[in-house]
DNA sequence: ATGATATATGTAGTTAACTACGTAGTTTTG
DNA sequence: CAAAACTACGTAGTTAACTACATATATCAT
């Protein structure tokens, strides 16, 4: 054990992250061992337009929760390798629609066996005494009725 | 309710990377709105050499988790900022031995009334009927007994 | 005692998110 | 109906971790 896990709830970021990073270099072999060309970073994006088909980028980055910037520079690299393809919107010019093109989506139905054994995989590693998973939508729940610095902020010192 | 909310836990990694990120983000308000010069990401070593006193760059590095380069980096900060200072080891040239300075050990005396709060303001947060802190030391149990990709190879699939 | 191996540190370059800022088109308002 | 404010998108630069590689010292096996 070390001082990391050893120091209790002051690192839950640190662990929070390393869990997070751990996890998704698993899903890299994963998708790899079954000859999926996809990286897991991709896959907000690539679910939403599954879930949702036409999107605008500002959708997109609100749906998947992450800056604009970002979900800019995902799409780049998922219209690069033919998954998505863009064109404007005609009502509104500022907006430029996003869809999956037919590969992206033949894609998807490749994948999802292996997403099947990925949540099947993430279910038996998941499924303790305290559910993570839950654990996290109650802290999320948590945090948007009073976030961390309120509560700090109410307890004391500011000084 | 976005769609990464809603997709389960294929994307329980986005959602773990976004707590943390949301979190550290409060820790660094609650430090500056308490007069703190301090940035979240240099706790894992202060608080190391708080606990241990003298350690190396390597050992440092295994006890918060993190590799060698991404340590130096860190240690390079505190060097600079005076929080940490370092020299060689006498019985073996390769080692560079680190300890907090005066001003580090002082902006810890500073700091711990600080870490009560932020402690009180996370267990409010996480205290809930799943408890999170809980869950992920049972996830890296689990994860230790056998890992994502294990599991899912034993699952099914890898064709 | 020396060649092979291992360990400790350091450097360079990458990655995947971010913030800050700029521009073009749309909507609201006085 | 023109000016102001807002919205959508894009670019540039930053950050905080990483991997891969290089070098110096130490240890071990013959």
């Amino acid at each position: 054990m070390n001082v990391i896990d050893e120091s209790g709830i002051l690192a839950i970021a640190t662990r929070l992250q390393r869990l997070s990073d751990q996890l998704r270099k698993d899903g890299v072999l994963i998708y790899k061992a079954n000859g999926i060309d996809f990286e897991p970073k991709w896959f907000p994006v690539i679910y939403t337009l599954h879930l949702r088909s036409v999107l605008s980028v500002v959708e997109i980055a609100s749906e998947i929760g992450y800056t604009h910037p970002s979900t800019i520079s995902l799409l780049k690299e998922l219209e690069k390798v033919k998954l998505i393809r863009s064109k404007k919107d005609k009502a509104d010019e500022r907006k430029r629609l996003i869809q999956l093109t037919a590969k992206g989506q033949e894609l998807i139905e490749q994948m999802k066996p292996v997403w099947d054994v990925m949540i099947a995989a993430l279910t038996e590693l998941t499924t303790t005494q305290n559910n993570l998973l839950l654990a996290i939508s109650e802290v999320e729940e948590q945090m948007k009725r009073l976030s961390m610095f309120e509560r700090a902020k109410r307890i004391g010192l500011t000084s």
